[in-house]
DNA sequence: ACAATATATATCGAATTGATAGTATGCATC
DNA sequence: GATGCATACTATCAATTCGATATATATTGT
């Protein structure tokens, strides 16, 4: 499962360029598997070369040119071998976790603007899903709903463990605490 | 924030060769900053070449040779502008959400066994991260301690999310109940 | 006796990231 | 009326990362 296997699976739901498959990364998408220009470009290249994808070049005035791709019955096809892949991964890639392990290394001050940012970057989140879930018809797409319901839900638990564990970050060590009474 | 960032970060607590960072990777890190081999090694050689590390090489029998790195004066100070970031990243890559996205084009046996995989391997986690928390002893790095704790926290919340959600992804749709009636 | 596993280095092709370039319209602000 | 920003589209580039593989020897397990 790449970015191309992904772009096959939109291709499902229409006809799309790839201008609008990156608004599809951006708005849902990329909170779980994001991609840019650099990716999606050169994925549908590939998958035209491969015959998976169909696209006509549409003229516009006033606007740019748009390539507008179909899937076609072999990349229905790859998209299901895609699909079939029974361990899935999920993986994370967390600088900010990477940053507070080495929390022993920095000041308060700059370990609570870090947790600080966080916090308020997950509460805009949360504020966008909801507006999501509440705007989104639902029935449309069982998998949308789950992974938006993954995503508060996952959410809300970072919020929550980040606001009950942080102080153990600035708390001073034992060891600290010796060293200075010693 | 990147690979030889944490890199950098790992030497503040002694010297260590390429292999050594590779297992500090797998046991601990690797969770949520995942490198291999094709980073850590290239890593190592860029930050010997900036001055950001030295190496000795270290001859052994019967063993292949070791280069063990230390980290100068100047990496202590490119690690202190690396974890000054006040915004570090936190960044999902889930195929296995990507791939429940499309769950209606999957038939419900596929959506089964990806989930119940998922759940068997969350659950090994949970174990792994169990065994971590009573092996160390208590008080050595705030930071693990704290990443640590999110890793239970959350791979619990994955879990009960997944248990609490998964008969969304199988149950039939309104649309589908309605055009096998009529 | 044979197969893994551990120790240790390193590189390669492919994929991805994040930034940038180019070109044109419309809209708001100063 | 000018300046800058957002929207609409395409695309590429250097740097980084991923996953697999190559190489070579010793120990451990079956």
């Amino acid at each position: 499962m790449d970015v191309k296997t992904v772009c096959l699976g939109m291709l499902t739901d229409g006809e799309a360029s790839g201008y609008d498959m990156k608004k599809c990364f951006e708005s849902s998408f990329g909170h779980f598997f994001p991609a840019g220009y650099g990716s999606i470009y050169p994925a549908l290249a590939t998958l035209a070369r491969n015959g998976l994808v169909e696209f006509e070049q549409v003229l516009q005035d006033g606007k740019p040119d748009r390539k507008v791709y179909n899937i076609t019955e072999k990349g229905r096809e790859a998209l299901m071998e895609g699909l079939a892949n029974a361990n899935p991964a999920h993986k994370l890639r967390s600088e900010f976790l990477a940053t507070l392990w080495f929390a022993h290394l920095m000041t308060a001050e700059q370990i609570d603007t870090v947790i600080d940012n966080k916090l308020a970057e997950i509460n805009e989140f949360l504020e966008m899903i909801e507006e999501f879930q509440s705007s989104e018809c639902p029935g449309t797409g069982q998998g949308a709903q789950f992974v938006a319901g993954y995503g508060k839900h996952m959410a809300s638990a970072f919020r929550n463990y980040i606001e009950e564990n942080r102080e153990l970050l600035t708390e001073p060590v034992l060891a600290d605490v010796k060293s200075a009474a010693g």
